[in-house]
RNA sequence: GGUCCCGUAGCCGAGUGGUUAGGCAACGGAUUGCAAAUCCGUUUACGGCGGUUCGAUUCCGCCCGGGACCUCCA
């Protein structure tokens, strides 16, 4: 069986075929880094995390890239003259666009962490690359692509047939009405900067090619450059969210082909955008949450993480804080089977005679098929659900819980939304003071003084641990 | 206006031309002094109207509703 993934270029589902067999270099369009970083961004960068996860999973070696955007996004009010959006950004707080690029950027990846993301392994700066944007600049203006008016640079559409092959967007004429302002000094309105001057602008750069005015780079000249730069010229997956693919993947394409005279990207994925209580994220709406804002409502990355994966990528997840209860439930009931597996596993439980060794292969089997089949991230998760009931039910050999310890903790490798493998608390494990209230309770017990039980099991979760009882007698957890 | 996606039981969400998704919640039962955890069971759904078909939630058409993109946006 192979990973088929759903190709925004084809419009079908691809079998991942690396261009180097055994290799998947991947590139993920990351964060402008001018804002706190939303849960609508995370929900694309755990898609691509989950994305490279997997792929790992299936043997492959993976090199994943992710740019941080620290220039050059232009705001509507740019196109007539206005600033860009690390501009305005400076602006409102008096600091300097390179302080709200670096404070953002190191807020990104605080996130991550916090997401539990596995750190891609090369994470470049738009601004560390200028040289690069420049030599493919160059090269384009050489060809007569590219042309310069009045020191900016455009890519001529008309240059590159392709243009729209990704989007579907075979525009004549640009819409009427449509959110397009005219460009005198463009040939086509379609045009897109390579290279902009704006003298009033922060960030500013030597041109890096030939004939050119001191100015700053356009928006999607970056991606072309890094993604060459760490992974040549052709690459195998390239990602992003759903609101990429026009115009800023379409140009990428038009540009880096244009310039490599190669195909750029063998599958395109785009990861839809989330909902939030139904509907659109907005600020004015009141739906709009930081990612920092969702921690600090006492929710952990981890259950953060569990929320916004849950969904197949291509769907649009609706994002809600009963969802976010949903998830912390689901977490502990997987988290309770394996912390009963790893007990009997570690000889502190006693072992049956079961075998769950087939029930583990089933559930890795139907995980396998359901992620292969384009990430279906919710199919997966009703195979592990399985083995957590196939486990509950069961009274393993040590064995057996090994085996399926096993099976969880590849599904954990994978989507990293359960947690740590449980530690198997036995009596040995937890304080003398608690195992004596443990041991009070007990006797209040059989003595039928259920208050004085009571108050002993409050001072036992005061201590924050719970007690579980069994036919095997009571046991303390860590709460 | 153009292009496209979706509408599944209380909620979140898989999937399929005829057979149990799963999670959460609720209720009943087992266990239990109570609670928690666990197990068993119950609530059996596919927006509306037509059409194709022996049979459609699953294919087609229309309608209603929600959403996305059309150079700020993950």
């Amino acid at each position: 069986m192979a990973i088929r993934l759903y190709n925004s270029l084809t419009r079908r589902l691809d079998e991942l075929r690396p261009l180097t067999p055994g290799k998947v270099t991947m590139y993920h369009c990351g964060p402008t880094v001018y804002s706190s970083p939303h849960i609508g961004n995370f929900r694309s960068f755990l898609f691509a995390d989950v994305l490279r996860r997997f792929v790992e999973d299936q043997g492959f070696a993976v090199t994943q890239v992710m740019n941080v955007t620290d220039v050059g996004h232009l705001t509507l009010d740019d196109i007539e003259g206005g600033e860009d959006k690390m501009e305005a950004a400076s602006r409102k707080t008096g600091k300097t666009a390179w302080e709200i690029a670096r404070q953002f950027e190191d807020e990104f990846h605080n996130c991550q962490r916090q997401l539990l993301v596995r750190m891609p392994h090369h994470m470049p700066r738009a601004t560390d690359f200028i040289a690069q944007m420049g030599s493919i600049i160059d090269d384009l203006l050489q060809k007569g692509i590219a042309y310069q008016v009045n020191g900016n640079v455009y890519f001529a559409i008309a240059a590159f047939p392709g243009y729209g092959k990704l989007s579907g967007k075979v525009i004549d004429e640009l819409e009427e009405g449509a959110r397009v302002a005219v460009n005198e000094e463009k040939r086509d309105a379609r045009d897109f900067a390579l290279w902009k001057v704006d003298h009033k602008h922060q960030m500013q750069w030597d041109a890096p090619f030939r004939g050119g005015a001191r100015g700053f780079p356009g928006w999607h000249i970056e991606c072309s450059a890094m993604s060459m730069h760490y992974l040549g010229r052709q690459i195998d997956i390239h990602t992003g969210g759903e609101d990429n693919m026009f115009p800023h993947h379409e140009c990428e394409i038009a540009q880096t082909e244009a310039h490599t005279g190669q195909q750029f990207v063998q599958i395109w994925m785009h990861a839809r955008h989330l909902l939030v209580n139904g509907t659109k994220m907005s600020k004015s709406l009141g739906n709009f949450y930081t990612v920092q804002q969702v921690l600090d409502l006492g929710w952990s990355g981890l259950e953060l993480r569990y929320a916004l994966i849950r969904v197949q990528y291509r769907q649009s997840l609706n994002f809600t804080m009963d969802g976010l209860g949903e998830a912390r439930a689901s977490i502990a009931r997987v988290q309770g089977a394996r912390a009963r597996l790893a007990r009997i596993a570690a000889g502190k439980e006693p072992a049956g005679a079961d075998d769950l060794a087939a029930a583990a292969a089933r559930a890795e089997a139907a995980f396998t098929a359901a992620m292969q089949e384009d990430l279906n991230v919710s199919e997966a998760l009703a195979a592990v659900f399985a083995l957590v009931g196939d486990s509950n039910r069961a009274q393993p050999t040590a064995a057996a819980a090994s085996a399926a310890l096993r099976s969880f903790a590849r599904f954990e490798d994978v989507l990293g939304c359960f947690g740590a493998e449980p530690k198997a608390e036995a009596a040995g494990d937890v304080p003398a003071a608690l195992q004596e209230l443990l041991s009070q309770r007990q006797a209040a017990k059989k003595a039928k003084d259920f208050a004085a039980a009571d108050r002993l099991r409050d001072q036992i979760a005061a201590a924050g641990w719970k007690i579980v009882d069994t036919a095997q007698g009571p046991r303390l957890e860590r709460a």
